[in-house]
DNA sequence: TTGTAAGCGTTATCAA
DNA sequence: TTGATAACGCTTACAA
C-alpha cells in the first residue's frame, strides 16, 4: 500500500500544505503538530513522490550521464567521479551507454530531455555536429568530459603536450628508435591529437619520422596487440612503444613478451591513461595519466555551477596530467 | 524555450486530447489532423515531459541500480549486462554506489523509491535484514544479483561448487599442496561459500586441511599481493592457489613473480571471476569465470517479468560457471 | 501558524 | 474522430 501526502494529512488531523511544510521544512510549523505529522509519517511509511514534486518545481536532482561504454576501464573510473560529487550535491544519475554509436547517442539524449534531467555529462570520442546542435537547442546544461566543442562547456587534458611530453620522455632516456601505436584518424582527441604529440617530439628531437613507424590502433588490447607484431617484423625494429592507450599497451607488451623479447630492456613501452590495471600487470606499465576520477569531479561539479546558476568564467577546463614511471620503460 | 502539449495544440488548432493520441498512437487520428500536429511538434521541437506523464501514468520507467562500486572491475560488465537489456524493454538507469555501507545502502534504497523507479537490482556482498525489510515493504520488484535472500529473487552461481570445482581442477593437475585465498569471512558468497568449496575438494580428496594455507583476503589486488607473500613465507610451500577473485588473483601473481618463482612451474593459480583483464595480464590466469553480463542480462530479464505482471515460476535463478584455462595453472 | 485552492504537463473518461 | 475536463501528488500564493 502506498500512501500519499493527502493520507498523512488525513491521519494528523492537518491539511496537505503543513505536512508539505514539515517535509521541506519551508515554513515554521508548530512544534506540536509538526510531530503529530512527523508521527503519521512515521505509521504510514510515508514517502514523498519526487516525481510530483519534480512536476512542481520544475528539477528533477537526476543528471545524465553518456558514456561509449561502461565495460571499458577507462570510464568506470570517471563516472564514479562524477557520481560522488552528484551525491554530495543531491543529484542522481542517470547511466547511458552509447557504444560510440551516433544514432544512440541521438536517442539518449533526447530520453534524458523528455525525462528532464537537470544537466547531463557526456563522454564520447567525437562530438557531431547533429548532437551538439542539439545540446544547444535543449535549455540543460551539457558539460563535456574529455572531448571538446567550441561553443560547450568541457573538462579534457591537453592530448598533444601530455603524448608529446610521453614521447619526450622516451627520447631522454636515449630511445631513438620510437615507434607509435595511436588511436583512430578520425578522433580528434585519442588520434589525431596524440599523434601529434608523437610528431611534435620527434621533430623537436630532430629526428626523422618513419612513416612505417606509426600504427593506428583502435582502443583496445586487440589492437595494440596486433600493432605491436607489426612493429616487430620491421627489418628496423623500433626499441620503444608509445601507445595511445593503456588497454592497448598491455595488448603491445603482450606481443613483445611473447615474442620472447624483454620488457623494457628489448623494447621500452609507455601507456595512456593510467587505468587502474596499468599498476597491476607484469610488468607494470610506464604511462602518461590522465586525472579520470578528478575529470568526471570536476565536470560534475562544473555542472552543478551550471545547475544553480553561478556564474561561470571559465568554461574550459583542462587538467593536467602526469606521467606514472613503472617496470615497462 | 520550452514548449508544452498545450502550446502544439494550439499551434496545430486541435485540442490537447488529440495531440496526446497523435504522440502515443493511443487512438485512431484523422491523417490530416495527425499531419498538422506532426508538423507543429516538429516547429516547435516539442519534447513530451516524462516528468508529466509518469505522474499521469504511475510508472517512469526507470529502474535503480545499486552497485557496491562501479570503480571496480567487476561490475561495469554485469552492469553493461543490466543496461543492454533495459534499453530492450524501454528502461533507463539510475545508477548508485554504495561503498557496501548499510547506511548509504538504506538511503539510496529510500531516494529511489521517492523517484519512484518501476523496479530495482541490488548487488551487494550481504543484504542486511534491515534493508531486506525495506525491500519487502516498498511495493516495487527487486531482484539481487550475486547474493541471496530467502525472500526475494536472486540471480547467482553456486560459489561452493564453483570453488570445488576450481580446487578439484588442480588437484587434477597433480597439485597436493593448494592453498586458498579467500574473501571475507563475514561474506556469505564470496567468502564462507568459496572457503567452503575449497574444502570439500581437500576432503574428497582425502587431503588435510592446513589452517595456515588459507589466508583472508579482501579482494582487492593488494590484499592477493599480501596474502601470496604469506603462503611463500610458509616452510612448507603451496604448488598452487586457489584465489577468490581475480583481482587478487592478478596481485598474487605478481607476488609470485617478483619473488623469482614461475608461474605455473613452481606455483600455479587460479581466480575467480574472469574479468576482462585476466585474459590480458602476463601469464594469464585460469580462472573460475562468472558469467558476468549474463548476470546482469538476466537479473534485468527476470525484472522485467515482475514489471508487466508476468508470473515468474522461478524466481531463484543460477547461472553456470565456467572454467577457462589460460598460462597460470 | 494553518488552510484553501490553483497549477505543474500529462492521460483518460466521457460526451459530442 | 474530436474536445472538455478531472485527476495524478505535490508546492505555493493567498487568505484566514
Amino acid at each position: 500500500m502506498k500512501f500519499n501526502i493527502k493520507d498523512v494529512a488525513k491521519k494528523a488531523n492537518v491539511s496537505i500544505s503543513t505536512v508539505s511544510r514539515v517535509i521541506n521544512q519551508s515554513k515554521p510549523v508548530q512544534s506540536k503538530t509538526k510531530e503529530r505529522v512527523l508521527m503519521a509519517i512515521e505509521e504510514l511509511g510515508y514517502k514523498p513522490n519526487a516525481i510530483a514534486r519534480s512536476l512542481k518545481v520544475k528539477h528533477t536532482q537526476s543528471i545524465g550521464i553518456m558514456v561509449p561504454d561502461i565495460a571499458n576501464q577507462f570510464y568506470p573510473e570517471v563516472v564514479r567521479g562524477i557520481e560522488d560529487v552528484a551525491n554530495m550535491y543531491e543529484y542522481t544519475i542517470f547511466l547511458c551507454n552509447t557504444d560510440l554509436d551516433d544514432d544512440k547517442e541521438l536517442k539518449y539524449f533526447s530520453g534524458m530531455e523528455e525525462k528532464q534531467v537537470d544537466g547531463l555529462i557526456f563522454m564520447g570520442n567525437i562530438l557531431t555536429d547533429r548532437l551538439a546542435r542539439e545540446m544547444k537547442k535543449a535549455d540543460m546544461p551539457v558539460v563535456l568530459i574529455g572531448s571538446d566543442h567550441p561553443d560547450l562547456p568541457s573538462v579534457t587534458i591537453d592530448n598533444t603536450l601530455a603524448a608529446r611530453k610521453a614521447v619526450e620522455y622516451l627520447l631522454d632516456k636515449g630511445h631513438r628508435g620510437v615507434a607509435v601505436i595511436t588511436g583512430k584518424m578520425k578522433d580528434p582527441m585519442m588520434g589525431r591529437a596524440r599523434l601529434k604529440g608523437y610528431r611534435e617530439a620527434l621533430e623537436k628531437a630532430g629526428i626523422n619520422w618513419k612513416s612505417e613507424w606509426v600504427v593506428e590502433g583502435g582502443y583496445r588490447f586487440k589492437s595494440g596487440y596486433e600493432g605491436a607484431r607489426q612493429l616487430m617484423m620491421l627489418e628496423e625494429r623500433p626499441t620503444a612503444i608509445f601507445v595511445a592507450s593503456d588497454e592497448m599497451a598491455i595488448g603491445a607488451m603482450r606481443a613483445i613478451l611473447e615474442k620472447g623479447l624483454q620488457i623494457p630492456q628489448d623494447i621500452a613501452v609507455v601507456g595512456f591513461d593510467n587505468i587502474d590495471m596499468s599498476g597491476k600487470v607484469y610488468p607494470s606499465l610506464t604511462t602518461m595519466g590522465q586525472p579520470m576520477y578528478e575529470m568526471g569531479a570536476i565536470g560534475m561539479r562544473l555542472l552543478t555551477k551550471y545547475l544553480q546558476g553561478e556564474i561561470v568564467n571559465d568554461n574550459k577546463v583542462v587538467l593536467n596530467f602526469e606521467l606514472t614511471e613503472r617496470e615497462s620503460s
